[in-house]
This record gives C-alpha cells, sequence and structure tokens, in this order.
DNA sequence: AATAAATCGTACCGTACGGTACGGTTCTGT
DNA sequence: ACAGAACCGTACCGTACGGTACGATTTATT
C-alpha cells in the first residue's frame, strides 16, 4: 500500500526530498526520475525512500501533493465589487492562469501524470485534477458566481460559461507548453493574451446596460 | 541515423507492423510499447523492426508519421458560400476537430510525444505538430480566409482568431482527454459543444448586418 | 551517558528492456 | 531452377532500474 497521501503533512526532510525530485523531473523528464537519482541528489538512501512513500509510484503520488500544498487557495472578493473590478478580477484570473499553466513544475507534473494516464486507475492523474486544478475552478467559479449575483454577467450553466472563459484564456496553449513548442513559453504576452480573453468573454456573457440596474 | 522519415511511404509489411505497434500504444502506453511486444504482436523479428526504423526512436516516429499519412486533407469549400453554409462549416470544422482529438490513437500519440517532451530537441512533438496539426490548422485558416473574403467575418488577425475558434471549441477537454478524465470522452455531446462554439464564434466576430452587403 | 530509533551509503538481486547475432525459411529476380 | 536477399524466430548480451538488506552513523529519548 502506498504510504498514506491523505495526509498531506510532509517533515522537513521529506520537503527538501520532495524538492529535488521535482527538480530532476523538470530538468530531466520521467526518464530522469530514477529512486537511485532522487536518493543521490538529495543525499538520502533509497531504503529511506521506500520507507516513507512506499514505492516509485507512491513518490510520484507525494510529489504532486507536495507541489499543490504549496499553492495557496485564493479568496478574493468580499468587497464591493463594480463591473470595472470585476473585470480586472477576471483579467487577473486570466494572467494566473496562463502563469500557472506554464510554471516549469506544473509543465513537468502534467507531462508525468499523462505519460502516466493510459494505465489503469489513472490515479497520478486524478490527484493532479483533484489537487491542482480544483483550486483554480472554484476561484474562477467563486468569482463568476459573484459577477452574476451583481448583474454583470448573464448565464444559465456555470460551468459551461467557465470552461468557456477558460477556452478563451488557454486556447490550445497548454497542449503546445506541454509538447515543448518552444515559442509558446513566452510570458510577455500573457498580459495581452489575458486582455483580449477577458474582451471576448464579456463580450459574449456581460450583462446589458439595461438589465445592470435592476430585475430580469 | 534514424532512418529516413521524410519519406513517408512504407512497405505494406511495415504498415501491417505499424499498426500492430499502434494497437500496443493505445492499449498500454508507452511503457507497453516495447520492441520484443511489438516484433511478437506482428509476428516479425526485431532485427527487422532495428533495420527498418533505426532505434526504438525511429519506430515512434515512423508510428506518428504513418498515422498522418492515413489522414486525409481536406479540401473543402470552392463552392459559393452565403452565411448558412458558413457557419454550417464551421460547425463541421468544430465536430471533425472534437472527434479527431478523442480519437484512441489521437490520444495515444499525443501522450507518448508529450511524456518524451522533456528530452532534448522534442523530436517526436515536433513531427506531431508538423504532421498531425498542421492539416487541421491549413483547414480552419482557409475556412475563415474565405469567410473574411466573403464578408462574413471580420478580423485583423488571422491567427488570433483561429486560436480563439479552437479555444470555444475544445477549451480544456483535450487536456482532460489526456488526463484520462472518464467523463470527458462522451461522442456524444461534441454535436452540441460544436454548435454552441461556432455560436459564441460568430457572436464575436461576425460581421454586421450592414456591412455583410458592401465594403467597409 | 546510554539506549533506541531513524537515517545514510553502499552493495546486492532479479528482471526487463534495447540492441545484436545467427541459423533456418520464405520470397524474389533471372 | 537456382542464387541471393529479405525475413522470421530465438537466443544472447549488457545495462539500467526498482526494490531489499545491512552495517555504520547520526539523532532523539530518558
Amino acid at each position: 500500500m502506498t504510504a498514506r497521501i491523505s495526509d498531506d503533512e510532509f517533515t522537513p526532510r521529506q520537503s527538501a526530498v520532495l524538492e529535488c525530485a521535482l527538480e530532476l523531473l523538470v530538468a530531466g523528464g520521467e526518464k530522469a526520475l530514477t529512486t537511485a537519482g532522487v536518493a543521490r541528489a538529495a543525499s538520502c538512501s533509497k531504503e529511506s525512500l521506500y520507507k516513507w512513500f512506499g514505492d516509485r509510484d507512491g513518490l510520484l503520488a507525494a510529489m504532486i501533493a507536495y507541489q499543490a500544498s504549496k499553492v495557496r487557495a485564493f479568496s478574493d472578493d468580499g468587497g464591493m465589487m463594480d463591473a470595472a473590478r470585476f473585470r480586472a478580477h477576471l483579467v487577473d484570473f486570466a494572467h494566473d492562469l496562463l502563469q500557472v499553466l506554464a510554471g516549469d513544475v506544473s509543465l513537468a507534473l502534467n507531462r508525468l501524470a499523462i505519460g502516466q494516464a493510459s494505465r489503469e486507475g489513472n490515479r497520478l492523474a486524478r490527484l493532479l485534477i483533484e489537487r491542482g486544478r480544483r483550486r483554480i475552478d472554484s476561484r474562477a467559479c467563486a468569482l463568476l458566481e459573484a459577477g452574476m449575483r451583481r448583474g454583470l454577467i448573464r448565464y444559465e450553466d456555470r460551468d459551461d460559461v467557465y470552461h468557456t472563459l477558460y477556452g478563451l484564456i488557454v486556447r490550445d496553449l497548454h497542449v503546445r507548453m506541454l509538447l515543448g513548442e518552444e515559442g509558446a513559453r513566452r510570458p510577455i504576452h500573457f498580459a495581452d493574451q489575458a486582455e483580449r480573453a477577458v474582451e471576448r468573454f464579456l463580450a459574449l456573457f456581460a450583462a446589458r446596460e439595461e438589465e445592470r440596474a435592476g430585475g430580469i
């Protein structure tokens, strides 16, 4: 049984080891992530690795859990919000999303999970979605619901509109980055892209002026 | 040197072997794609594999080239096109795109290329983009340019508008399918999704009635 | 300080895989 | 029909990796 992963607390030593493992993964992909390699890079024994994480798969799962635990969940909104602030929040979200997806570690972990996705169970992929994606989803959905409540946008199916926002922001960039396309990772353009995506999103879903004031 | 891949003609025997290899890859992922396994499944000798494809990487490249060669390039349009036909062409494109991306072999090859993307050079990933993606891109761009020429849509940057169309159609579905998410591959919903995506695309880029008739 | 637990480094084992070699067999060209 | 090439099946080699064992060393506990 592959060690406990429900308890995502790691000792400092274990965290340091996982950090080294992530570095190895980022540098050389899954092929470079050997147990002996991690042990050497982290100056620990293979025996400790197996004791802490069970087996290699447990190590991979721990790396995902560890990385996810480093990303703090946002809880923006709260204050009052007019159309301009709502738009700014959307742009912030878009920019953050692009930056997260373009991160070295994020790309490496996604490549890892996708590479293993054909295996039965899909443990890693499910973990990645559960731990990494849910946060982003919930942040965006909270934002969208706030916009809806204040009459700034109109929609029927929240998930549908969220996925549309996602598509407008990310397009095929994520897959292109996962494939290692050089030109794809130009964080310089992220700000522009975030603006344009939100522009189009609001063009599709913003409530019209006359609706913004009151009822239906 | 990894055999010639620029000449994408394979003998019938080689094609049969590559077919078996693709089956193996789809069934069990990269891990299941061993030279011995391919030889056994295809009833050929490992020596022939190495003679034909050079080494394992050459085999992978040949699989991509072979699969790409099976997909015939569209050359739709040609006839005259009004707004309704243009819309129908867009929906067709969207539907085809979703169906292609959701294909077993497509997903398996993308997983393979992504899993190897961290290696230097990125040969497989570049091959996949070059051979697989370009066709889709060119079909869509031809369609968009035809729509532009006939005054049905208006845009400034063709690539930008194409990527927006792509994002509206695919959203995060491709990555979710690559991660093996069960709910993602529901071809039943593809038709709906294609309709909705085109709807939104036209809401963003369709020329207004008064523009459709004549000049600026 | 003494004892127990945890950890390190290294060595070891079994297996699986990439790649090669070779004898026997089928296909091809003349 | 015959020679030569292509090909199949199998066996073989070296290596690399996952996983285990163990003595030496460090750390924690009382």
